[in-house]
DNA sequence: TTCATTTGTTGATCTGAATCAAGGAACGTC
DNA sequence: GACGTTCCTTGATTCAGATCAACAAATGAA
C-alpha cells in the first residue's frame, strides 16, 4: 500500500494518532482491498486473521444463532476500525452493506505494531470506548424499548452518523439520507421482524414525521417528535 | 492507600501490568473505599469524576429511560475496571449489588497516568474489547433469544463468571453459587418482567435441570441439558 | 418490453410475555 | 415470637409484536 497520505481518512481513523514515517512502516504492513455489497471479510467463529479500517463502504457486524436467528450487533461507517485484535477467535461477522474499500492488516502483524505504539493503541482504546457505549446504549433498546421508539432511535442514530464526515452538516444530523440497510436489517438490528419495521416506518410517515421518497430514502420531517418517540436515555 | 502487594487483585487487575515502582506511584493517586448493598458510585449523566478497581463484591452498570424502565447492562466482578476513562460524561450508572470494596481513582488523574504507561492502557484495551464482546453477545440474547433461553444463558454466565477468580473450579464454572441478583435485577439484565424469570426458573425447577434451595441459591444439576436450552452461538 | 424475482406493504390471526391480581415465604425489627 | 415489609411465586387476562398470507412495487434479466 503506497502513500496513506492521501487517504481520506487519514485523519479520523486510528492513523492519525502516527507521525508520518511511522505511517510508512504501517502502510507496509496492509494493503488496500474493495470489497462488494454482501460479501463478508471476517466470520464468525473463525481464527481472527485479520482487522482493518474502513475507507469507504459502510458493513453490518453480526452475530448468529445455528438456527439461523441473525441479530446485528453493529454497524460500521468509514474511519472506523474492525475486526477483534488481541484475540484468538472473532465472535463475530463482518459484511458488507455497500460496496467497500478497506485498508486490511494481518491482525498478528496488526497487534505487534500496535503494542510499540502506545499512540495508536490509545487511539484504539477510545474507539473501543465509544463502542461500548454504543452497544449498551443498543442493549437500552433491545432490552426495554417498544418497536416504534426502536424505530425512531434507529433513524436518529442513521441520521447522525451518516452526517458525521459529511462536509456541510448540521449538529444534529442529516435530514435527508439513505439507509445503508434494507427492511430485513434493520429488523436485525432492532429486536423487530420486517413487518413491524415496515408498519412503524409507514406509521411514521402517516404522522407526518418522516418521508420516505422511495425504499431507502428518509427524510426527517420533525425530528424533535422522532427524538420524543424515541424515548432517548 | 498503602501496600497494593498484598491486595488480592494485584495479578489480575489491570494493575498487573505494572512494576513495584510504578504501581507505588499510583497507590498514591488512589484510595481504598467501602460500599454498602444498593449504593450507587456513578450516575448516569453526571460528569465522568471516578474510575475504579473491583477489590472485592459485585455490582452492576445500568442505564435508564426517564420514565424509569432499566437496562442492566453490565455485571462487574471483582479485579473488573469501572467507570468511564477518557470521556466526560458517564452514559451509566454503577451501583454495588452486595457490600464491595474499590480501590478508586480521579478519572483525571488516572487518565494522566494510563497516557504514561502504555502497558497499563494495554491491559485497559484488552479488557475493554472483552467487556464489548459480552456486551455485544447480551444484545445477541435481548434481540433474538425467548424468555427460556435467556434465564438459561444467565444462569450458565453466572456460574462460570462467579467460578473464575475462584479457587477450584471446573472449566465450565461453579455448579452451585449464590446470584449476586434478585428476580427485578434479573429481568432488569435480561430484559424480562419479574413474573417471567420466576416461571422459567420455576420450569427449570420442576424439569429438574436446576435446583433452588433458596432465593438466591441455585444448583446446575444438568449443565448440558442448561447448555442446549441457552442457544448457545 | 415482458416476465420473473426480490423487496416491501398491509391485513388477519396467533402467541409469548406483559400486566393484573392474589397469596405465600423469608427477613428484619421490636 | 409477633408483626410489618419485602421478595417471590403462581394464576388469569390482555396485548404488542410475531407469524401467516396475499398482494403491490421495484428491480433486473432476457
Amino acid at each position: 500500500m503506497k502513500d496513506c497520505s492521501q487517504c481520506v481518512v487519514r485523519n479520523s481513523a486510528i492513523c492519525a494518532a502516527l507521525m508520518p514515517d511511522e505511517l510508512d512502516v504501517l502502510s507496509q504492513l496492509g494493503r488496500k482491498q474493495r470489497v462488494g455489497r454482501g460479501q463478508t471479510v471476517v466470520w464468525e467463529g473463525d481464527d481472527a486473521i485479520i482487522v482493518a479500517n474502513v475507507v469507504s463502504g459502510i458493513l453490518k457486524v453480526s452475530m448468529n444463532i445455528h438456527d439461523g436467528r441473525e441479530q446485528i450487533v453493529g454497524v460500521v461507517f468509514p474511519s472506523d476500525f474492525i475486526g477483534r485484535p488481541f484475540g484468538q477467535k472473532s465472535p463475530y461477522s463482518v459484511t458488507a452493506l455497500s460496496d467497500a474499500e478497506l485498508c486490511i492488516f494481518s491482525r498478528s502483524n496488526f497487534d505487534a505494531f500496535a503494542r510499540n505504539h502506545p499512540e495508536l493503541e490509545h487511539k484504539l482504546l477510545q474507539r473501543t470506548l465509544n463502542e461500548l457505549d454504543r452497544a449498551r446504549e443498543w442493549m437500552l433498546l433491545l432490552g426495554k424499548k417498544a418497536a416504534h421508539e426502536r424505530v425512531a432511535t434507529l433513524l436518529l442514530e442513521m441520521s447522525q452518523r451518516l452526517g458525521e464526515n459529511g462536509c456541510s452538516t448540521t449538529e444534529a444530523g442529516l435530514d435527508s439520507f439513505e439507509l445503508p440497510l434494507d427492511r430485513q436489517q434493520m429488523g436485525d438490528l432492532l429486536g423487530l421482524t420486517i413487518e413491524t419495521v415496515s408498519r412503524q416506518l409507514s406509521r411514521l410517515k402517516a404522522d407526518g414525521v418522516i418521508s420516505l421518497p422511495d425504499r431507502r430514502m428518509v427524510a426527517i420531517n420533525d425530528r424533535r417528535r422522532l427524538q420524543d418517540l424515541s424515548a432517548a436515555a
